[in-house]
DNA sequence: TCTATATATAAGTGAATTATTATATAAGCA
DNA sequence: TGCTTATATAATAATTCACTTATATATAGA
């Protein structure tokens, strides 16, 4: 079965963005978990504003979704995006970043968000 | 099966080098062909120096290797780099680019490497 | 309605990135 | 040896990027 392509001046500016360690981490958490921007910012032990532009980034090329709920906005994998297939066997190569929201749930902070 | 895994920091690192539209085809090129910095002068229509340093990042990190041949110096796809099974999977996503080169020969630049 | 919490956005700054120009190195050949 | 071709490297200038600080918006709850 031949994959999908995407057009290698997208597939660049997509990979441009997957380029940075902390927005990598994201979206191979979201991969399997929804997530708030109040759990990354703990995660990455980051500046609030830092992780909203980064989560915009990722929306604004539609590989991340958001839905509010209450005060919350809850971001979430795009599995409908052109991009998702090459994006998901990327992160086929990526060590499972789970263990994040573990050490958030120990300290009691993932509870936060529901 | 499993795939390999690559730590994040590092994968970030490879994909932000990826993340440039020139590098990104020149991987692509380099799946099924090797070739020469002249050549892909011509391909990119850019400055001997830009290509250069291009390829040189590449191989800094090992993505690609280089032998000399002459004058010229070839370089091809690392297919034993830790990179190379998450890179291989990625440009199944991507259209071939062989046409470039076909171009290339069809202009009788292709030979002045061989 | 007032306050607190979650998030977004705008402006500014410093660091990183890419291309250019100029120069160096190395091989091939007359 | 001197010239040409292929490539690398260094310095610099222009652009891009990610973070900070400050502020705005939106929801929840007293």
């Amino acid at each position: 079965m031949k994959a999908s392509t995407v057009e290698i001046d997208k597939s660049a500016t997509i990979l441009k963005l997957l380029g940075d360690k902390t927005r990598l981490t994201m979206v191979k958490i979201l991969d399997t978990n929804d997530c708030c921007v109040c759990e990354f910012v703990e995660i990455f032990q980051a500046s609030q504003p830092a992780i909203s532009q980064h989560v915009r980034k990722l929306k604004d090329v539609g590989i991340v979704r958001e839905k509010r709920r209450g005060q919350w906005i809850i971001y979430s994998l795009n599995r409908e995006s052109e991009y998702f297939p090459m994006i998901q066997s990327l992160l086929d190569h990526l060590p499972n970043q789970d263990f994040k929201l573990k050490e958030l749930e120990e300290q009691g902070l993932r509870i936060s968000c529901e």
